[in-house]
DNA sequence: CGTTCTTTTGAAGTCTATCAACTAAGGTGG
DNA sequence: CCACCTTAGTTGATAGACTTCAAAAGAACG
């Protein structure tokens, strides 16, 4: 912390400021740095050959983000911030990507989970609580947070219409289980709202 | 090849025979090698606390097993012989690892593409197409092979159910796009077939 | 302060699931 | 080697979950 002690700005070439809405690299694009996240808020997408977009994951502080390139040295997804946002450039084979490929790999197949097996219902409360879970890990309330996503974000994460996932908000509200204002929300009841993961229909 | 040259045995320390049904590992287990698959067809899939099943993946000559317990030293899935199989075990560091954990991301990213975007029959497409790529990586035929796995394998993978993935191969075949016949599937028009992947409802 | 984006909510429609019956194949043991 | 039992697959009818289409209100942004 020598060169910028006078403001704000950290010229640091390891790091890289990015503006909300702006693009951290885009899908096509030659893969030379992992980002790990100093502060802020990213979204992952695919768009396929039809144009539809698919949100393949969010990444918050110390997260990684852009190993998906690693493989073709070209990036697959769009990383976008969702808030102003700030990353710190990791080399390509350092010893801490290995460990996180290994966790981004068992991250996907819960993910896979939710989107192959869970109702629309279900795959909300899996996301609510997985959100309550990372932010409990970085110090801040796991009942009371600020959604970064759309509600259209939310929706093709978990693989449903930006409706669905409005109505299910109201809803889950009308049923004391959280309450909702735009991007706030606060889990209210979080034991009986978790037993909706547990609850199969005939079983 | 000194040691068993007399039988088809192969007692090589680093290799293993698994028979059809039965588990290379359990989830739960520790992870202490990843597999290579020699020769044979293998599924991963995890099961939820409501015991519902979602195949995660299939695995066949050259893929690379166990990978997603790398993270936690314990296997998160089950990997299961849909036939008679040898795998070969490799170590947990080497090198081989690190592609394949950075493949395996972008696999997985595909995976939710399809599971969060597309229709029924574009998902079975898709998984068509899937197998036939890698058929014919392998130096088998593209468009006419054997399916190693249940009506309800391929339905769990896709986030549908047997009937439906059933009453679509007998779509498919009735519209000329394959020939089915249980486990034997024929492309018969891959022009055709892959049309309905980019073909959206509206754009 | 108007324009645009996001969110909410309603009504109707569609796709896929569910339930159920039947056929075919595979495995087992007599 | 055949009979029996179990598993896998197909197909039809009905039901239900989620989407689509539409409209309006509330934030955000310049």
């Amino acid at each position: 912390m020598k060169p910028s002690e006078t403001g704000v700005e950290r010229p640091d070439v390891s790091s890289r400021r990015i503006r909300r809405r702006d693009r951290l690299f885009s899908a096509g694009e030659s893969c030379s740095f992992i980002y790990a996240v100093r502060h802020g808020f990213f979204k992952s997408c695919m768009v396929d050959t039809a144009g539809r977009e698919q949100v393949v994951g969010f990444h918050m502080k110390g997260d990684l983000i852009g190993m998906d390139g690693l493989a073709s040295r070209r990036h697959a997804v769009d990383a976008v911030a969702l808030e102003d946002s700030e990353v710190q450039l990791v080399p390509l084979n350092g010893p801490a990507v290995a460990v996180e490929l290994a966790r981004e790999v068992a991250r996907q197949h819960r993910a896979m989970m939710v989107l192959g097996t869970m109702t629309a219902p279900e795959r909300l409360t899996a996301f609510l609580g997985d959100l309550s879970r990372r932010f409990a890990l970085l110090g801040f309330s796991p009942t009371e947070f600020h959604l970064r996503m759309t509600r259209a974000d939310i929706a093709s994460y978990l693989g449903l219409k930006l409706e669905t996932v409005s109505r299910l908000f109201s809803e889950f509200e009308r049923n004391g289980l959280i309450q909702v204002a735009r991007q706030h929300v606060r889990i209210v009841d979080r034991a009986r709202l978790e037993q909706r993961l547990r609850a199969t229909p005939q079983a």
